[in-house]
Order: structure tokens, then sequence, then C-alpha cells
DNA sequence: TATGAATGAGTTTTCATTCAT
DNA sequence: CATGAATGAAAACTCATTCAT
């Protein structure tokens, strides 16, 4: 691999993650990496392109996390604590990522592929159902509609993680892994006869 | 009075919740709103605070409407159904300035008074937490530290909803108020003896 | 008068003399002067035309003092003094129009009456020469070209002048009153046999 | 070497010299040069850095000349006319670099480099003052205080040169060079015993 | 006469992108 | 592959001036 390619891309995340990719200039980029415009030119293409390569990027490397971490669990209880888990520890490991993904969702979605990001979605989505019912126990029902599963999961966790990635919260999400992880389990633990 | 100012606001909001503030041109408020470039920077200043002042008044009309709810609610339960409840009826109700709130708060926050936008946030999130204690019945202690107790309640809602204003979601939010009040009740209900 | 009118135009030369008549726009003017825009054009039309009446007024009123201190001198040594002590007292009392009248010519010149210019000047020019000859004793012959004769004169203090005014010169102008006279009596005092 | 920047630079004097900096737009300067509005900002970033630049190379230019002659000089006559010859030859030489000074320097002042421009100015002034008693005969005393002695000296060129320059006086100033030269012997000649 | 909202042509500046070396 | 000068479309913003009240 062209260590070149991996500069500009690193300089290009830190740059979108503080300006976004529309406050972030190819100018920036270029200083930030030391390479040159035509350099960065040659490599992506474009700017949007280096964003899209990141978004994805990013998108793969966060779920490869998450699926690693539920193919292990061997129960629900473990199964929702490894999604909310997987989600904290890597927001932690890598703030600038998260910050990125979670701010230029829409202004990678009007350029980029999103027909590519929709698979990917899609197919995590079905995995993770899938995997659910796996671990439930027999005759287990899901207390709520399918679609607002995701968000009753993970939701909590990237309200707090835009706070703290942006600064107005000064308590560490790390901290509150363990908090999450519960309410995940008392939102879908089966109901106590 | 000013109709003017007005059809200024509205138009600039339908700009900003669809192309963002920076991909926003003075000249699609222009063209949107009928008024002139003059008459634009005469009222306003800079395309910055046009969005400022929207966000800013955005905030305050979401806080009005779970303010009022929140006043009415006469126990724990009905106390938490109106958080979520607002939030999902505010948003339902104004998807153009939810769409804006939501994706540009990082923008507003570099350029506008993040001072002001600090002291309303507090102000909000203290007075919530002291109706909180005035409904919970006696003894009532919160089950979870209280820096996330905001991001349990509504990141759920504000998940879900950021998929369904992008379109990526198209099973509407409104069908699902009563199953995120649920689940907010199932978190914070005083554990079951 | 309209003390409108007079509070406009002190305004205006204090923003000119700072500023130059393009970097003033009609906003500061109307800020210092506390008219309104409308009131503004009501009374002057354009700032090109109140630069102009300054420009013109200022000339007016320099030459007035010149004329009257040129007309009590008695011999060639005291018009000679005359015309130099008038420049600088007038620039002492009137600091900013002579800030206003060194700099902007060029200004006025390309948009205000320049035919109205050259009259006052080719007037005054000639009138000066005609009393020196008045003055001088018989048979006095000009040491210099007539072209150059009021540059002799006057350059000095001017140069001088400018740098005061801007203050690169801290010096006080009116102490070298003295000194700018010697020297102008030194180049055309008739050549001593 | 780079003639692009050379071009930019000739082509932005002759607009200024003509319209004034402010009065001069970056579109001019691009369509006398030739080159593109792009080209004018990778090479000087502003107008006002054009400005400066053509400025602060004005100025060396032309004590270039004057150094050179005053080198030369044998005695306090020919330091003083090579003083008023420098300046003069310079002028007819430069017109529109000299216009440009002469006009521009509050413009100038107000964005660039004041600082730098006034080491340039004390530097010159001081060189020029001692060289002038190097060559003074012994015991020659000052006959007018330091402060004024080079607005005495250089006052009538540039009160004539300003005339000339702006066409309001027809007669060549190449000509009045040695009368400007016998003026400022006779200011500063020793007094005959 | 006074006011200030409204106008829009004109300016400066930015920045993604190209391309010759 | 690397470089950085060159390009020009597009953007934000200014400001003299007009005009209805």
């Amino acid at each position: 691999m062209s260590s070149r390619k991996d500069d500009i891309l690193q300089a290009a995340l830190e740059c979108f993650s503080i300006h976004g990719i529309e406050g972030t200039t190819i100018d920036m980029i270029r200083e930030k990496s030391g390479a040159s415009v035509g350099s960065l030119y040659h490599h992506f293409g474009s700017k949007e392109k280096i964003a899209s390569a990141l978004y994805m990027e990013g998108l793969r490397n966060m779920r490869e996390l998450q699926d690693k971490r539920v193919q292990r669990a061997q129960n629900l209880e473990q199964f929702l604590k490894a999604i909310v888990g997987s989600h904290v520890d890597w927001i932690v490991t890598n703030p600038d990522w998260a910050r990125f993904l979670f701010s230029q969702r829409p202004v990678v979605s009007q350029t980029g592929d999103q027909s590519l990001m929709k698979e990917e979605s899609l197919a995590s989505y079905q995995q993770l159902m899938s995997r659910l019912f796996e671990l439930a126990p027999e005759g287990y029902e899901l207390p709520y509609p399918k679609a607002i599963c995701v968000s009753l999961l993970i939701g909590p966790v990237h309200e707090y993680a835009r706070a703290w990635l942006s600064g107005r919260q000064s308590k560490s999400l790390a901290g509150q892994k363990e908090f999450f992880a519960q309410a995940a389990w008392r939102i879908f633990q089966p109901s106590v006869a």
C-alpha cells in the first residue's frame, strides 16, 4: 500500500471530522497530508470520492467490530450488550471517524453511491435480526415493531455520543457503557412471568 | 408585521433542510423567498445569521411544546410519555425544522452564539430533571446516571426520526409514538417489587 | 441654513478625511451625522455631490484666508510670508479639510466640475502673480520660470503638512511657520548687490 | 523568471496609476495582464497585497537612484542638486509609478506594513543627513530645523510633479530641473560673508 | 422634508479541478 | 507518480440609489 494514499485519507478524515466535507478545502487536506494537489487528484479524482471512500470504509470498519461481537454472543442478553457495547467501543476508539459518520451522512448520501449504502445497511440489519431470533428463547416475541428495534438499541448511545464527540458533554462515553447495556436489556428482555 | 422577514426565514428553512446551510446559496433563498439580495442582507446581515435565527427559534418552538406537555403530566409515566410524545409530535408537525435542527447543529455551533445555545440547553435540562423528581414516587432513585437519562429517553426517537426524515425509513414516525413511549416507561419505571 | 445640511457636511468631511471618498460609505455618513439615508439624498443627490460641495467650499475657504493676508502685505517679503503663512495657518486650523483637499483631488477631478476647479485655480494664480509685481521693487525679475513659482513657495509647506496630517511627522506644523517663510524669502529675494 | 507575476504587477501599476487602488477592480487588472482571476490570487492573495508589493518596490527603486546620485556628489552643492535631480529624473522616467506613489500612500498605509514603510523612510532620512554633514564645509550649520529640511528640498519638485503628472500643468517637469536645483542651493548654501 | 426598506449591479474572493513539466 | 501554476465558475457580500409612506 502506498503510504501516500493513507496519509491523505488520514488527513482528510481529520479535516472532515472538524469542518465537515463542505467546510474542508482541498488545500487543507494538502497541507495536513503533505501531499501535493496533483497527488490528491491522481489518487482519488475528487474531494467527494475521498469522502465516499472514507465513509464506506468507516461503515465497514464499524460493522466488522459489531459482527465479531455479535457472533460471540451466546444468549439474548449478551447479544443486546454486544450491539450496544460494540458501538460504544468503536466510537471511543475512533472519535474522528465517528464524528465524520454521524454528521456527514446527508452530504455523502447526496453524492456517493446511495445504493451501495442501502445494501450494506439492509444486509447488516437482516443479519442482526436473524441472529437475534437464533439467540432468543423459544417463543420470544419482539415487544416492538421491527422497524424501531435498532433505534431503541442504538439511539441512546448515538444521542449521547454526539454530545460527547462535540464537547457538549464532558462525562466520558466509555464510562456509560454498562448503563446503556442495562437499559437495552430492560427494554428487550422477555417479560417476566 | 414585516412579512418580508418571515418569507425569507421560511424560504431559508426549506433550503437549509434540503441542502444544509453550506449547500444553500443566497441565491436559492432569494429565489424561493422572492426577496432581493439586498433585502436579505438588510434584514439579517449574513447567511449564518439567518441560520442562527432559525436555529434558536426552532429550539424554542420545540421546547415550548415539550414544556406544555410536561406541565400537564400528573405522574412519572405521563411525564416520560410527554417527553417522548412531544418530540414525536413536533418532528411530525415540523419536518423541515426538525431536519434542519438535527443536521445543522455542528455548523451553527461553529458560527452562532454557543453560549446562548448552552444556556438554553442547560435550563431545559434542569427544568426537566426537577419536574421528574416532583412527579416520581417518594424514594424513587434514577436507575442511571443523570448524564445519560435524556439520551435514553429521546435517543431512540431521534435515531428513528433521522432515518424517517431522510427517507431511509418509510414507516411513519407518528405510528411509532406509543412504542417509543412504552420503551421509555420500561426503562425508567420503578423496579417492580 | 438648515443645520441638517451642515451636520451632514461636517460628518462627511470627517469620514472623507479618514477613509477617502471611495472608502467612505453613505452609511458611515448617515451614522455620524444622525440623518437618514433619504435625507442625505434629499439634500445632496449623491455621494459625489457631497464631496464636490465640500471640495469647492474648502478651496474657497482656503483662498479667502490667503487673499486677505496677501492684500495686507506691503512689500515683497511680507507678500511671500503671507502666502506661506496663510497656508500653514489654514491647515493647522482645518486639519480635516486639509487632509481631504490634499488627498482627494484626483478623485474629485474625475467626477466633479474640472472646468470650475481650473477657473478657480487660474484666477487665484493670476491674482497672486499680479499682486507680486505690484509689490516687488522696480525692475525685479523673477529668478525662476513663472510655472514653478507657486510650487517653490508652497511645495515645502504642503510636503511637510502631508507628513504631519498623516501622523508620520509629529513635530508641530505651526512651529515651522517662520522657517518656511524664511526659506521662501531666501529663494525669491532680489539678488543682493 | 515567472513573467506572469511581472505581467500582473505591470498591469496593476498602470491601472492603479490611473484609477487609484480603490477605483481599480480585479477585473481590470485581469484583463490588462492577460492572467486569470485565480492566477492573480495564486500569486498575491489580494488586491491590497499587489498594491503593497508595488508600493514598496517603487520606494526602493526611487531610493536606489537617489542613493547612487548622492554617493557621487563631491560637495554640498552637488549633494543638494543630486537629491533634487534624482527625484525629477525618476519621476520623468517612471510617471506611472510616481503617480501611484504620490496619490496612494494613504491607502497603502492603512492596509500594508506601516512598520516596514517607516523603517525604510527613517533609514533613508538618516543616511541623507549624515552624508550632508560629510560634504558640508567645516562648521556648517543647518539654517533650518532638521525636521523640515527634506520638505524644503523635495517639496517643490513634488508639488510641481503632482500637477504635471495629473495633466494640470503641461510645461515639462524635466525642463525645470535646473531651476529646482538652484532654488535648493539658494536655500541651503552657507551664508555668504 | 424625513424615513428606512428594498433593489440589484458590481466586487472581491474562494476553491475544485486541470494539465504541462 | 509528483508537482504547483493556471483556470474560471460560483459564491458571499457591499453599497449607491430609489421610492412608498
